[in-house]
DNA sequence: GATGAATGAGGCTTCATTCAT
DNA sequence: AATGAATGAAGCCTCATTCAT
């Protein structure tokens, strides 16, 4: 096996995929407009002209990138989910671990936050899809897990519907602070997830004789 | 004083104003790049050149109408809070309520979080200022009627510390929500808030003989 | 009266005839897509921004050189054709040298004709509209004058109905001549024109006792 | 000798043909300037690299594409001429009518007319060898016959001669008229080349007695 | 012979900014 | 104060051409 046929087919292979990966760094850095598809293809190794012989248009490059950083955020969120084990609230507490540390913590999926707040306009498709791949089943595992806790009797069964949402909030703030403030105001991604567990965990306790915890 | 005079005066006065108005509805509309100078001109009833009169750069424009468009978010925090009465259960409520309700319900503070996080590398100082001037001063309201809680032993001492921060998360996840996706998937503020109330009521209640609610 | 307001307002009207004017030169040299914007521009005197603050595109630019260079083709037509006396045999005459000298000899008309047998499928407005306002008046004119002149029994009435387009053919093929040809192979338009003219009258001439001529 | 090798050597020798074809119909289409390889490589069923196999430039594809319609113009030309029979003005009859056919009703020669009004300043020599090899001779033909004719005492003896040209011109009108309007204003070409016939026989016709016709 | 990935010069177009009036 | 004509830098995109396989 010559050695040339296969860097041409692996680079043939990889192009696309090293040209996003590119353009996921330059568009964090400058954001859609202020980036130069030129930087994209030098950051890539290769000139301007390959990019378009990929893709389409600017707006196609930055669709794809979208696409293809959002692929490592929760491939396993299912099988994760479906593996918890223990009392439901060691579950919930797994879950938003979990979470949590995927949200807050990664620069991908809070750099694609970002992306999507500032110009979920100009590609609502992307926002959409965002909403059906992650969004609503991240919603919808910790749903699963409050309802069965609550049937279960381990959750109390509040007048009021404790929406999912508010479960993740902690960790979009925590994402939140880090766009806005980046290492200036640290907020400690542990201590602050250990503090939401403990209020979530009490608000949602029963009021039992003892204060269940 | 002959009446055109008055008139000019006031125009001249309110020139830059409406200036900084159309400016933010353009800059939400297009974001900071993609928005044409000569189209906020336009929206303000004059052209580019006056626009240059008034400000300096398009950077400029975008940095007066984040100043002139924050104005009105909590020019009446510190009152409000000072203001507040009863026990501190129900002062934390109504804090929490008022809070939400600028952060989540209002176009103005959403889409100035939008620019915040789309733009806020190009513009630190507006970061810096906006948490100087909002953030950290809500917070300490939140913490100090927090710790004042505590230490008149109607809310629990954790273990953890509960940082303010936590308290807000529902209202920022509400504000992203309806950046993120408008009109499209709505979640109702008030129930919202109400869950979330409920949920941090319970968790900060004391587990006493009788689940204090 | 200042000189730089009149020099100012001279040039903010007469800005697109110059650029007009520059296009065509630029136009007639390299044809429609091999013409760069910026050599009209510097021709004109002016930058590219400067087209661009009259003409929104490239496409505009040319089509409004047409309508520009086409002004003065034939307005006085009809003026002309009015004024025309003597014998319908004179007033052909009078008419075809008037039509062909429009027509072959200059050069705005010839390289417009260039321009829409090159273009003509990318501006079919254009076509259409020389149609109007010049091919299909040009012929009303002549076929006038042809149908009075069988009619007061000048011309022979032919079994087959002459057709202006005729009576037009040699000038276009002078043009044509001229496009193809340059001052390569030249043909003596006065000598052509004239010998048109003996063949057109000779058969239109009725067979009278002495060959009417 | 396996089929293959038949098969393989058709291909290749026909390779250089149907690209040309290809080019003729995109180059018709789109003009020289906007008409891509690609698209003229797709069509030919090749890709782009197979047209730089046999041609150096798009130049070289446009000339040889030209050279390669203009094959079947005329091919029996001389042949024909050299056929011809009976009196000069049926062997002038004869001829317009082949050559108007061959004019004014194929689309090859047809555009080859157009290539060459809008891009003969591009390609000197094209023009160059289509005035030797198609017009010239065309010419010369007509020229004879009325010189013959002339000579024979069947047509008259103008004072100003008559060139071939004239001859002529209405088939390149008809061809021209094609070229603008293409299907949308039709001159009937069967009547508009009897008209031309009748004209230019009474225009030659000697004066005679009772008018030869 | 044929492919198709890669190149890079070149041109259209946009728009922030200037400045004479 | 305000106008609006003019500028020119900058970036997207196209496509003829090359070349390793």
């Amino acid at each position: 096996m010559p050695p040339r046929t296969k860097k041409q087919t692996r680079r043939k292979t990889e192009r696309p995929t090293e040209i996003l990966d590119a353009a996921f760094e330059e568009f964090v850095k400058h954001g859609y407009a202020a980036t130069r598809l030129e930087d994209v293809a030098a950051r890539a190794g290769v000139t301007k002209g390959t990019i378009y012989f990929y893709f389409e248009t600017k707006e196609r490059v930055f669709e794809e990138m979208i696409r293809h950083a959002s692929m490592a955020f929760f491939p396993d969120l299912k099988g994760y989910a479906a593996e918890l084990q223990g009392s439901y609230t060691a579950r919930l507490r797994d879950l938003i671990v979990f979470v949590y540390r995927r949200i807050a913590d990664e620069k991908t999926s809070r750099e694609t936050l970002r992306f999507l707040i500032a110009e979920g306009a100009r590609f609502p498709d992307l926002v959409e899809r965002h909403y059906d791949e992650f969004v609503q089943p991240v919603i919808a595992q910790f749903q699963q897990i409050l309802a069965a806790g609550i049937a279960a009797g381990e959750f109390r069964a509040s007048s009021v519907t404790l929406s999912a949402e508010i479960v993740m909030s902690p960790a979009l703030l925590l994402s939140l602070w880090s766009l806005l403030f980046g290492s200036r105001k640290t907020i400690d991604v542990v201590d602050f997830t250990e503090a939401s567990i403990d209020l979530l965990m009490n608000g949602l306790a029963r009021p039992g004789p003892a204060g269940a915890r």
